[in-house]
RNA sequence: GGGCCAUUAGCUCAGUUGGUUAGAGCACGGUCCUGAUAAGACCGGGGUCAGUGGUUCGAGUCCACUAUGGCCCA
């Protein structure tokens, strides 16, 4: 006997006793462990931070994985789900820094690193219990007991050992990296705080610059390409931030762009500007003559032969301010101060111009101020080129070098640098403009981009094998393989990965005070092994502070290293969890061979340049292969508005609260069916009830029905095949093998979107067609072949629907597996989610049946509009339909389907046509159509056909008082009635009908009993008295 | 400011390689059906396929630009 189950149901209740079962029974732990001997699937999670409350866009990815998981799982994959936490970075500090009360890292340290860093751990964990909780609870298994955690010693010595391994492929180098710096608070921004001080309205000057040509350079170089050799000769550039000029050590064209020689300044005899063509009519004021044209690429010539243009620097600051930048590698062997050569021009040394792709024509004058201390773009110049690298503003943002603007902050340098200029008559042109400009979010002060020291890895070095190893990973939506991801790659630049930061893995590089020698320290080992250690034996937390204080002897001079201050940026921490979370190489080498690389990992759009490029980048940094086979990119959870969801605008909606309103099903079902992955999704709660209503209620119903019926009958189910089946049997059942083959190709094409909405469409189907044409056969009273074949046909349907489903709506399945499966075979799995997942039996796919019904539904659909229009109720049996046909082949399936016919659309007969035409016969006939068919049912009423209408009225009132007593769908009862004619003869000629219909034993002419339940009503104007009683 | 994605009915989404009059579900109005149903059936209203321009015999579909939203970068 199955548990019988009413069409009510509370499914958040449901679920709860679903979530104990699991537990009680380690459901997860078997379905992990049972699958060991198959073939392994590796899944890599993508570690959060437990420093907030999981949010709804949390769930989306979690749900995600959750499915392709359990479905690899039901499908004979052995798919262990290790969680991670990612802990470490700047948002945690920035989070301390606020409970604090404090804002700058001067403040920090009088903190003490120490204390803070200890908050800092603290705090990552302290949602850690809301996480586990709502993973659960909406039904996604990942092993939470035994996660990897970025923070801890183990996880940070692999990563000291993955460092290691790329320092001595001599990929490590140190460098400067141009950050948004804010002068006032002493510290670089990350980019999302960059983001949060836009001002579009930034007032700055915008000045037009003259550089200098000597003249022995006019006469020669550029006197051949056009140039007058008697005037005064300048390179025109332009900038809004005079205060960068003083660090300008070249000048950049685009080597395609036509430049000119023109005249200006005629009344005072006249000087040269050169500058793009393009923008002559722009940048130029007042009368000019051209004298000549010639190519960026000629402008540059080649200056070390003298073929080439050079200028006079603006400022000769002193020579301790200038380095020569160039890539100078440090690795194992190497040694130097690495990255720059301290190397400033000689006396009168000229600088010269490059061509650089960067360089616009939209604004200023086709040739950019280039100063590599000052400008990404700039930098990287500088470093290609083997520019001199001249930094004349400290992390204050006080300018030094020149008596002209030396102790003043940048900003209020602008003008003294402006004034300084045009003395000396470089000064082309000075106005102001408004544009927009970035601020520091916390303290209002102009950020200024500023190159700081930073380690690099030289990613560049390995850019064809990461591009190669993109090319093997197939990417859902696959536009992001060669959009975002692959021009990503391609415009690769080097990892600038330290940070200048307190809570991080710290970099383990240690330099010698004494000879400025590099070491680079690969585990714990190779460090208690150094010579004269100190502070190595009592290390208990590899963080700073603590790691700060060891010291060891220099292998080149007996010097003291002591290690370099910063920390690695976190992406690095989680783009190592393939070795991390292992320990791997010190320890569980054989269970990191068989879990790389990944067959699968999913998370949002916004990981493509985060992890799914710091996993793809270490992997081939190290093992030169890709890290993930197969990859889920999510779009992101915005509001039903298409908003995003932030704090201020309170537009958050709070997981736990649609749980516990709607469930985890149907929020699983709304979050996979509702929208396709990659897209925006945005959250509508009321959306979710819709699911709820749609698809799971309607599944539910199905599934009440079934248990009510088979329980009244005592069904037991019969193997497959050993009950002779109707055609709509055969349909459903063609129908449910056509949906398992759709929904195993989609979801193996990491589809579960497309896979959810195949089977809702099948539960539709299943409800508003097989089990409303069936009901009769449920109902019937004979014990026949006929019910047995709609019994086995319908209990065959939910059982593989429950383990279709079971990896979308995990809990439901569940449910429906327990008492249909369970319940009545004790040697079943104990859940549902371990079993395997349905094949398909292509057999019983036959594409006529889909067309056979198909036309069945469409006639009976345009029978009912006809009916419709002719204003007749279907409760109302009419005399014949004539049936619009286009084939013998039509006419064949829809005689063989005829039974069905009559019932949908309540008619006595049917008769079909081959006229393209309905029969013309005035108001006899009531006529539906569309393309290709048409229905004509006859509108004619028989003294006989209303009276059996009549019965059926009387039927459904007495249905409805049986529902209104509260009887049980089985309760035989005694019905008594006080009517007048014609309802009264109805009662006696339909008697038999009556009776079977209302499981009525007898049918009592008279005053109902008291104890009867009684309505008085009106039947075809008629005044009725019904009593219904149990017998 | 640059790159990527999206924009189809009030809402959520389909719409192959360009090819009749652009579809579905929900919501809305009406009618009906109902002892599985929180459902269902039938009819109806509701669209400048975001906009502009182009390619083409023909564009929701291909191209360019613009607008709005999202993401990434500046």
């Amino acid at each position: 006997m199955f548990r019988k189950v009413g069409s009510k149901i509370d499914f958040p209740r449901m679920e709860q006793d679903i979530l104990r079962f699991w537990k009680e029974h380690d459901v997860f732990g078997e379905s992990v462990e049972e699958r060991r001997g198959g073939q392994h699937y590796t899944f890599y999670e993508g570690p959060p931070t437990a420093n907030g409350s999981p949010g709804i866009h949390h769930v989306l990815s979690r749900l995600f994985k959750d499915v392709i998981c359990r479905y690899k799982t039901m499908k004979g994959y052995h798919v262990p789900r290790k969680a991670g936490w990612d802990t470490h970075g700047l948002p945690v500090e920035l989070e301390v820094e606020s409970a604090l009360g404090i804002s700058s890292k001067a403040q920090i340290e009088k903190y003490g690193i120490a204390r803070f860093n200890q908050l800092c751990r603290e705090s990552v964990f302290r949602y850690i219990k809301e996480w586990e909780d709502l993973t659960e609870r909406t039904g996604c298994w990942l092993d939470m007991e035994h996660p990897y955690t970025t923070l801890d010693n183990d996880y940070i010595e692999s990563c000291w050992w993955a460092l290691k391994r790329i320092w001595d492929k001599d990929w490590v180098y140190q460098g400067y990296k141009v950050t948004p710096h804010c002068p006032r608070c002493g510290t670089s921004l990350s980019s999302h705080e960059v983001a949060l001080g836009y001002r579009d309205d930034t007032e700055d000057p915008s000045v037009y610059v003259k550089f200098s040509v000597p003249e022995e350079g006019v006469s020669g170089h550029l006197s051949k390409l056009g140039a007058d050799r008697r005037l005064p000769t300048y390179l025109l550039a332009w900038t809004t931030t005079p205060w960068t000029l003083p660090g300008n050590t070249a000048l950049a064209v685009a080597p395609e762009a036509d430049y000119a020689f023109v005249k200006v300044s005629m009344d005072s005899g006249g000087e040269q500007l050169i500058l793009a063509e393009a923008l002559l009519g722009r940048a130029l004021i007042g009368e000019y003559e051209v004298l000549g044209i010639c190519k960026g690429k000629e402008l540059v010539g080649e200056r070390l032969q003298g073929k080439g243009t050079e200028y006079e620097p603006l400022y000769r600051l002193p020579g301790q301010l200038y380095s020569r930048l160039g890539f100078v590698f440090v690795g194992a062997e190497a040694g130097g101060p690495g990255g720059l050569v301290r190397e400033s021009p000689s006396k009168g040394e000229n600088f010269g111009l490059i061509a650089e792709d960067f360089v616009s024509l939209d604004e200023g004058t086709g040739i950019v101020h280039v100063a590599p201390a000052f400008g990404e773009v700039d930098y990287r110049a500088g470093c290609s080129q083997g520019l001199y690298f001249v930094q004349p503003v400290d992390e204050q943002g006080i300018m030094r070098g020149d008596p002209s603007f030396e102790g003043n902050f940048v900003k209020d340098a602008d003008p003294l640098i402006l004034k300084d200029l045009k003395s000396r008559g470089l000064l082309y042109r000075s106005e102001r403009i408004t544009h927009t400009y970035p601020f520091c979010w916390r303290c209002g002060a102009p950020l200024l981009y500023y190159a700081k020291q930073a380690w690099y890895i030289k990613t560049t070095a390995v850019k064809d094998t990461l591009i190669a190893g993109n090319g093997e990973i197939n990417w859902y939506p696959a536009y992001i393989k060669d959009g975002r991801f692959g021009d990503w790659l391609e415009n690769n630049v080097d990892w600038a990965f330290s940070r200048e930061r307190y809570w991080g893995t710290p970099l383990n590089i240690w330099s010698c005070g004494s000879c400025g020698n590099l070491e680079c320290v690969g585990s714990i080992a190779e460090l208690r092994a150094k010579p004269s250690l100190y502070g190595g034996d009592t290390l208990v937390d590899l963080h700073r502070p603590y790691v700060d204080g060891i010291t060891f002897a220099c292998s080149k001079c007996g010097g003291e290293m002591r290690r370099v201050p910063e920390v690695i940026d976190c992406w690095f921490d989680s783009g190592a969890m393939p070795i991390g979370q292992w320990h791997y190489p010190f320890e569980n080498g054989d269970k990191f061979e068989q879990n790389f690389p990944a067959d699968f990992v999913c998370e949002a759009v916004d990981q493509t340049r985060g992890w799914f490029y710091s996993l793809h980048a270490i992997s081939t940094l190290l093992f030169d292969q890709p890290c993930f086979k197969n990859v889920i990119c999510l779009g992101h959870v915005v509001d039903a508005c298409g908003e995003k969801m932030s704090k201020s605008k309170g537009n958050v909606i709070d997981p736990w609260t649609v749980i516990n309103d709607y469930g985890a099903d149907a929020l699983r079902w709304y979050m996979l069916a509702s929208v396709p992955g990659e897209n925006v999704h945005r959250f509508a709660t009321a959306e979710v009830a819709r699911t709820m209503r749609d698809f799971l209620s309607t599944l539910w119903n199905t599934y009440s029905f079934f248990t009510i019926y088979a329980n009244i009958d005592h069904f037991i189910p019969q193997p497959s095949g050993s009950v002779s089946l109707s055609e709509l049997d055969n349909w459903i059942i063609s129908e449910l093998n056509r949906l398992i083959a759709e929904v195993t190709k989609s979801l193996d094409n990491y589809n579960p979107t497309l896979a959810a909405r195949q089977i809702g469409s099948f539960v539709h189907d299943l409800s508003n067609w097989y089990v409303r044409r069936s009901r009769r056969r449920f109902w019937k009273s004979e014990e026949d072949a006929d019910k047995l074949a709609a019994y086995n046909t319908l209990y065959q349907c939910l059982v593989t629907v429950s383990r279709l489903l079971a990896p979308f709506t995990p809990f439901i399945a569940e449910e429906l597996y327990q008492n249909l499966v369970r319940s009545v075979d004790s040697k079943a799995k104990v859940s549902v989610h371990l079993t395997d997942f349905p094949t398909a039996d292509e057999d019983k796919i036959v594409d006529k049946l889909s067309r056979d019904i198909a036309l069945a539904m469409k006639v009976s659909s345009l029978g009912r509009a006809a009916r419709a229009s002719a204003g007749i109720k279907v409760r109302q049996p009419l005399g014949k339909a004539v049936i619009k046909v286009e084939s013998e082949e039509e006419e064949e399936t829809l005689g063989r389907l005829t039974a069905q016919i009559l019932e949908e659309i309540n008619v006595k007969q049917v008769e079909f046509s081959r006229e393209e035409s309905p029969p013309e016969v005035s108001s006899a006939y009531s006529v539906a159509s569309d393309a290709r068919h048409w229905v004509a049912t006859s509108t004619e009423l028989t003294p006989q056909l209303i009276a059996e209408g009549m019965s059926r009225e009387i039927v459904r009132r007495l249905q409805n008082m049986r529902r209104a007593a509260n009887f049980d769908i089985a309760d035989r009862i005694v019905t008594y009635y006080q009517a007048k004619e014609p309802v009264k003869q109805a009662m006696v000629d339909f008697a038999d009908y009556i009776k079977q219909e209302t499981l009525s034993q007898e049918l009592v002419d008279g005053v109902p009993p008291k104890e009867a339940y009684t309505e008085k009503l009106r039947i075809s104007q008629c005044e009725v008295v019904f009593g219904v009683k149990l017998c």
